[in-house]
DNA sequence: ATATATATACTCATTTTGACTATATATAAC
DNA sequence: GTTATATATAGTCAAAATGAGTATATATAT
């Protein structure tokens, strides 16, 4: 049988939001040292390798590795998707081994205790900064992006409507509005595009360009889309924005949190107005007392909401004038 | 580093719509010889090892067994998910060593040419028989499956009222309507409470009960159950039907296909308006012939519709009476 | 006292949905 | 060829959900 060369990764993306933005816990690992200079070593995700002896179950292996690097104690988890391509990692290169990666999305709260000492947490948008729709369309797509895609298009005569159309799907470039769920697909476009320096190890990038948004280890950022596709689709859907608040909470709060994982502005009102409706959460009697203006009343999670509806997400009504 | 006793295993959930029922593609494996009687050896996906020397992808990897085994050419292929709990497959008792599974879903046309030598297409229901409300509420619910999972949330008071409401949540049990997309929790749901054969590995299920639904080898109703709630979940959104259906079909045969995945019956009229109205369709100008009677115009999938919404899907406008 | 910030209530036209009715056009049976 | 039966397709209508507002209430900062 075969198997003699596989290492399974465990990788996980942990989220939380806070000061307004969607925030991904990373570390600086020594695994990596051997494979890059100490001073330029990347941004990473925690991850380990998993341990048939030690771990019974692959999320378990997960929460050790996060617990041991940085001193997190995971609440929900989900798996995400696996990843096994060849040579993805360059540690493949040195020994001739093969590494699939299993990526995880956690969700924590703000304020969740962890060691500070390797760790630390980023802007999600420092990565994927086309992404953050909130204060209206990023100059960058303009500016960068849409030429850059068009000479992509262009290059390659014979694939340009296949390209041009992927990338209309992905962009929104036409008639079509911004999708917030086509994360992965627009971070596709853009490594084969050759526009995000990960696709340099792929010699795809030329030489001068620099890329767009902040880079990530390996195949880590591919790993970072992969969760935040997932979060904006699922919270629609199911309740994971009350994994990332405190268990009570005022509307503008969970407005914030939902507006900072999306990327879009939402309707103040008819978001409220859905919420409520839905009988998604209720109030506790209890009133905000920090907020600027009047006070808000302070809300909780409906658990029975999961009972009594199919759907219990939060829904985006989206507002058009930032 | 480890890895040394780590397998990985590719899984294929290949799935067509034939004669009114959703069909999963199986296979009699000899590699499982070596651990049951070849009686009674029972009923497999397909499935083989990754070899990273062999394959550059999982994917590839995924087709290449599938070709082997079956003589099936896949076109439309997606990852579901990625097992690895200890004790899922008995070689690992065997030799000590680690089975990881990757499971992908596949969606072939109803005509899709395949050697039959060891491959046979089964009814998905014959394995998940609680799931087909085309005819009603199945009768296998209040006769076997609500009295059992009762006895079962009975048996242990400290968890009681937890185990009610998971049961509550996936099977309806109260005032929420039947949720077609929970086809994991509630097979879960059927392992945990002893009530499917598979559950006697783990020496959950007395020496009596034989268990409800059709079995798989190892974990493969498992992975049947997440594929068949990916499917029904992401048919309202993205255009999976027509990976299923001839390039040309009738609006009664889409709606067929639709009703075979999510096992209930749809309302027509509402139907053909959502499919039409949201133009994820249109008349090829050609009609039917083979009905039986007014003949009905034949449609194709419309491509642009994954351009123009941001959600091509088909929705469930759900018949009350059967 | 006034400007500013926020919360919350309420309105209203439009769109979507659920549940039907009505009518058209085939084939099979007599 | 008439009738029963099966299917297709158009249209109706009330209820619910949504999008885009306006109006008003109640805080703090200056």
């Amino acid at each position: 049988m075969a198997g003699l060369d596989i290492n399974i990764g465990l990788n996980a993306v942990i989220m939380a939001v806070t000061e307004g933005a969607p925030r991904v816990l990373t570390v600086h690992k020594d695994v990596l040292s051997e494979y890059a200079p100490a001073e330029d070593r990347p941004t990473a995700l925690p991850f380990g390798p998993f341990e048939p002896n030690r771990h019974r179950t692959l999320e378990l292996g997960l929460r050790e590795w996060v617990e041991e690097q940085t001193g997190l104690s995971l609440g929900y988890v989900e798996q995400l998707y696996t990843f096994g391509d060849r040579n993805r990692d360059p540690r493949e290169r040195a020994d001739g081994s093969r590494v699939v990666s299993i990526g995880y999305l956690a969700l924590v709260r703000e304020n969740s205790p962890f060691r500070t000492k390797d760790a630390e947490w980023v802007n999600c948008y420092d990565f994927l900064p086309w992404e953050d729709w909130r204060k209206g369309r990023p100059p960058l797509l303009d500016q960068f992006i849409f030429p850059a895609l068009d000479r992509w298009i262009m290059a390659e005569p014979e694939e340009k409507a296949q390209r041009a159309e992927r990338a209309s799907i992905a962009f929104a470039t036409s008639y079509s509005r911004w999708d917030v769920e086509r994360v992965l697909d627009r971070y596709e476009l853009l490594y084969e595009a050759g526009l995000v320096v990960e696709a340099k190890r792929d010699d795809m990038l030329k030489r001068n360009e620099v890329g767009v948004g902040r880079s990530f280890a390996l195949d880590h950022r591919r790993m970072l889309a992969t969760a935040l596709a997932r979060v904006r689709g699922k919270i629609k859907y199911r309740p994971l924005v009350f994994e990332l608040l405190a268990p009570t909470f005022t509307l503008l709060k969970l407005q914030n949190v939902v507006e900072a994982l999306s990327g879009v502005g939402l309707h103040k009102q008819n978001f409220r107005r859905l919420v409520t409706n839905n009988r998604l959460v209720e109030q506790t009697g209890n009133m905000d007392t920090e907020s600027r203006g009047r006070p808000a009343a302070l809300f909780q999670f409906r658990r029975d909401a999961v009972r009594e509806r199919s759907q219990p997400g939060v829904g985006l009504p989206v507002r058009q004038s930032p």
